[in-house]
DNA sequence: CGTTCATTTGAGTGAAGTCAAACCGAGTGG
DNA sequence: CCACTCGGTTTGACTTCACTCAAATGAACG
């Protein structure tokens, strides 16, 4: 096993920021060792192209996963929520970016040691799998969203699923990411995204409140306006 | 471990089929074991909603996953090809479609015992990780195109990847689909898609033999196209 | 109080969608 | 062997939803 030195600073884009909490866990539990580090808004946690040494576990904060495309256009591909893995795969390098939406929290596993012992204990190796079979039916979700909805469906979808996510009340719902991550997110601009909110708000099914929290007033017809 | 017997009519949606071939294989790989299905073309291999009692690997033929949404809307999640498998995941039951785009031949696997016998073997578990990971990559690319790119970009990258993938020569490649799969694969219309194979036509890029035989003629236009 | 960054709103455009008709190739049966 | 049908594909005319460009508004912070 990896000792908690080794993964401290081994990526460029966060390597400048010290690890907040240093906690060479003694749980008997792969997923529960590792280092604990800070990220900063808008850093990366590791960048399209970078070598796959770590697995992160977010624990605090918002990070989403995307792709740059060459003209600037971007895709992201999910936000990852406290208890999410990002990072896992078996690739050699990462093919997205992997980028702080607020102030983050994440625990580093090495990748090798990960997958090593993973080959000799089925039982991790199990729960490798069914993590990412989760990550793989968020996928398939959005890309029917992205593929076959309107605006307002797809935005309405975004905010129930927040919603039922959430874990504070079912019809509040807190924004932690800007206009321009849920464009990005649906396939959509960020104005298409602002004037479906302001639609949302004149036909009075939410009510936003600063801009990042959303109240759910009819929930009824939210679902209805998400075509489900 | 169950025995072929078990294996045999037990989705409704092509229990008439008899087996074609029962192979109660004795290889030592789970993998490799299980019946043999044949499925015509437009058959169901499962359904929405189906319990997910069977793994599948595609032997022969094009299978595609989809999702139906109410209104006849249709996104299709990817095309499973031979060796492929299909039904991973952790979920009690399916939540799309598996439609063989034409004739098919499957090899049925019990996902129970699958995931038993994965329960105990790492390298077994390994395996499916891996699978799984590759599904999330392929579903991930598709995302990025579908939500990102334009209708000339989608295609000339859909083209592509069939010709990185085709068994025969890389600048013929063979369009086992029709064009309403292709459409609800990018996320168009049929008659989009078809707009757009004409511009190609016109522009010399590729030349269409019989509507399903696609020659490349200048594969670098088409990647520039592509965006790539 | 001014600067900066995010969001909203407005006006006009365009890429892809819709609806409808023509076309084409493969079967089928007179 | 040819006329007819039938599914799939192509083409045409028109519409629309979301995009682009641009300006106004609002919130956060020094």
């Amino acid at each position: 096993m990896l000792g908690a030195a080794e993964l401290v600073g081994t990526n460029a884009h966060v390597g400048q920021i010290p690890a907040v909490a240093v906690l060479p866990d003694v749980s008997s539990d792969r997923f529960e060792r590792g280092t604990v580090r800070r990220i900063e808004a808008k850093e990366h946690v590791f960048c399209d192209g970078d070598l796959r040494t770590h697995v992160f576990r977010i624990e605090e904060g918002v990070v989403a996963l995307s792709k740059l495309l060459g003209d600037g256009r971007r895709q992201i591909i999910e936000f990852a929520y406290p208890g999410d893995y990002i990072g896992l795969g078996t690739l050699r390098e990462h093919i997205f970016d992997a980028q702080a939406t607020c102030a983050v929290k994440v625990r580093c596993l090495s990748a090798a040691a990960l997958e090593q012992e993973a080959s000799r204990d089925a039982s991790l190796a199990l729960r490798l799998y069914k993590a990412v079979s989760a990550e793989l039916a968020a996928a398939r979700s959005l890309l029917v969203s992205v593929g076959q909805q309107s605006a307002m469906e797809r935005l309405a979808g975004f905010l129930l699923g927040l919603s039922e996510r959430g874990e504070t009340n079912d019809h509040v719902v807190k924004l932690p990411m800007r206009r321009s991550d849920i464009a990005d997110l649906l396939g959509l601009t960020i104005e298409t995204v602002s004037r479906t909110i302001t639609k949302l708000r004149t036909m009075k099914v939410i009510e936003v409140v600063r801009g990042t929290e959303v109240h759910i007033l009819d929930g009824d017809r939210l679902l209805e306006l998400a075509g489900r």
